[in-house]
DNA sequence: CTTTATTTTTAGATAACTCTAATTTTATTT
DNA sequence: AAATAAAATTAGAGTTATCTAAAAATAAAG
């Protein structure tokens, strides 16, 4: 089974609406999630389930197949991994990588993929935090919360990053607020569920209800 | 100007024709080449030519500009820096980089192209010795003969292949005449044009006119 | 429970790239 | 130089992926 690079696009984008809890992915949110239009997603879901990686009735919705999963992991195993080599190798930054490990997951190559995983040690996270499946397709995840979750007083570690756009990633970089970073909750605001945090144990900050819940932290 | 993933080949394919002395490079040849049918050549030479990275008119055969070099040898450069990588830091055969490189060569970013140059410790020639452009476009090429041009007794260190297939390349690695080895011109057969070669110090063996012609020596 | 709004799909075009088959141009032979 | 061969190009069609505009189906509102 091969899948086309605008196809394992698509597989990806459609595999992410699936885990976000949502019931049912609909073509609006794809088309917005991949900046396509809805039409253009109809004519492709119907490719995509003729490929059997979605069971798809139109009008009805559709769901990711056992086969779709698998696809959809691999690419996102590759995508992850590059991800690692070009922070951990090539010294990006983690707010510049996005856009060349996209281009990066489409090479077609196992014995690539293989030998880049041993050579980077075989990571089980990527820089923003995220698991990496291994070749199987299988995920290790943390238990996470996310920031605006957490009550006072409590602490633990940034892990991982639900919004993965430049601009979050800048601003986060700027106030300290990394995936790593060590953080505690001093005070929530009830009115506008903002939170106050300490970072590293030096520095505090407040961020808006709409900044914490996009922060994913491994509770200690 | 950007070019497209087929572009880039057409043109890359162009350029090392070019490089080959021929006087002008056939329609033909470069179908042969790229493993395409004519017609579709014909089609791809009139849109190079709008982009003016080659000069084209129809039947009389075809020039490629400096804009073309530039951009030919751009795609080149990408793809040895990646063959080095592939055969330097994830140890792959160097008879197994060319197919993985083709992909990676066409990844867009120069950045990614500039720190990988780096990591690599800015390399001057590839895994099968043909060197590497700078980010020019300039090449410093060492000077260099087919094997079958060597009169006897002559030696020096194989530093570049010909023919890059990968039959050839297992075969050469078979009878150990790998780039890098020391050869030495123990004997000519006018009849058949084969010879008869010392490999580091240690092997001899014969080689048909058309092996030799296909390996490149730097003398010494 | 109709009417309106939203979502989704189809119809028809376009762009890039490829092919086969037919045609045109250039080269080679006799 | 006419006949034939080879090379190159055009014509027409298919594939993949995209779009706009129109139509159909479902959901929401009155």
């Amino acid at each position: 089974m091969e899948l086309t690079t605008a196809e394992e696009n698509y597989l990806k984008a459609i595999y992410h609406l699936s885990e976000e809890g949502k019931k049912s992915v609909s073509t609006n949110d794809i088309a917005a999630s991949i900046q396509t239009k809805p039409a253009s997603v109809s004519d492709m879901l119907r490719k995509l389930g003729e490929k059997e990686v979605i069971q798809y009735r139109k009008y009805y919705g559709l769901q990711i197949t056992e086969l779709g999963k698998r696809l959809a992991l691999q690419t996102i195993r590759k995508h992850r991994l590059w991800e690692v080599f070009l922070v951990d190798k090539l010294h990006f930054a983690w707010d510049e990588v996005h856009e060349v490990a996209e281009q990066l997951e489409h090479i077609q190559s196992t014995l690539l993929i293989e030998r880049l995983d041993a050579y980077l040690n075989y990571p089980k996270f990527d820089p923003h935090g995220d698991p990496i499946p291994d070749e199987y397709g299988d995920v290790r995840s943390r238990p996470r919360v996310a920031l605006n979750d957490m009550n006072i007083d409590q602490g633990g570690q940034i892990v991982a990053v639900k919004d993965s756009s430049a601009a979050f990633l800048r601003y986060l970089d700027k106030v300290g607020a990394y995936i790593g970073a060590r953080i505690k909750v001093l005070d929530k605001v009830e009115f506008d569920g903002s939170v106050e945090i300490l970072v590293d144990q030096k520095k505090t900050l407040f961020m808006s209800k709409d900044v914490a819940s996009n922060i994913l932290v491994l509770q200690s």
